[in-house]
DNA sequence: TCCTTTTTGCAACTAAGTTGCATATAATTT
DNA sequence: AAATTATATGCAACTTAGTTGCAAAAAGGA
């Protein structure tokens, strides 16, 4: 779906700056921290996190707290675990699926936190 | 082992600040922030936070960020998963084991969020 | 174009956690 | 058990990701 209509759809207003934070989620390979988007783009911090709060809301992204103290945002499509390393601070997306019963809860987000292949020497 | 023990065993000096904080902790049936211990500790939060500090670093004490961005502390003794819950902010202990396959990383904490199931409805 | 609602930028604020420094305490040596 | 040395402590000031109040600006419908 394109992004502006993504955003209609949510009923929200179409804005530059909602445009603006989807694009650059979109194309990111992994989750991104305010940190790193605040370079390439033109709002103020404010309206990025009032945005992201909206987005968070109508189901259209997800985040999480990492080990620098930092929220990551990452659209949701499909969802899969992230691995946090402990070292490095690295974060990856896992691919392969997790099997777990767990009845009665909604997962909606698994992070797995270690060392990643790099640190685990 | 006796928290004296542990605490030299580690080769960390024996403090009232120290045996108090592992104390809390090891009663605990679930991680607790120092919001929720401060209460019952005497130390000032440098304090606590150096000693929670080294305690990681000994291997002791393991912890990770909430969704109210505090982190939790708990003794290391039998490493299971944990959930958030996104609505309620509560934390649970899992027991239920995960089986996952990840060659190369060492995961040392796993966090599920989510709704638990008083806020699944 | 007008009108109402929502969004935006700015600046001030919040709060968990950290740091510098002088003093106090633990553990080791004499 | 006193002296010595290294480490731990309390205090206050600081850091920084994220939040909030408010007036101005922009969205979207009539």
């Amino acid at each position: 779906m394109k992004i502006e209509e993504l955003i209609k759809t949510k009923n929200l207003k179409l804005t530059i700056a909602r445009v603006e934070i989807l694009e650059k989620l979109t194309h990111a390979t992994k989750p991104l921290s305010y940190d790193e988007l605040k370079d390439s783009i033109l709002m103020d911090k404010a309206t990025f996190y009032r945005n992201i709060t909206k987005f968070e809301q109508s189901g259209i992204v997800n985040s999480f707290e990492s080990n620098d103290k930092k929220r990551y945002f990452e659209i949701i499509e499909s969802r899969h675990p992230h691995f946090i390393c402990i070292k490095c601070d690295k974060i990856e997306c896992i691919k392969e699926p997790l099997e777990f019963n767990l009845s009665g809860y909604i997962v909606e987000n698994i992070i797995l936190k270690g060392r990643c292949k790099e640190c685990a020497h």
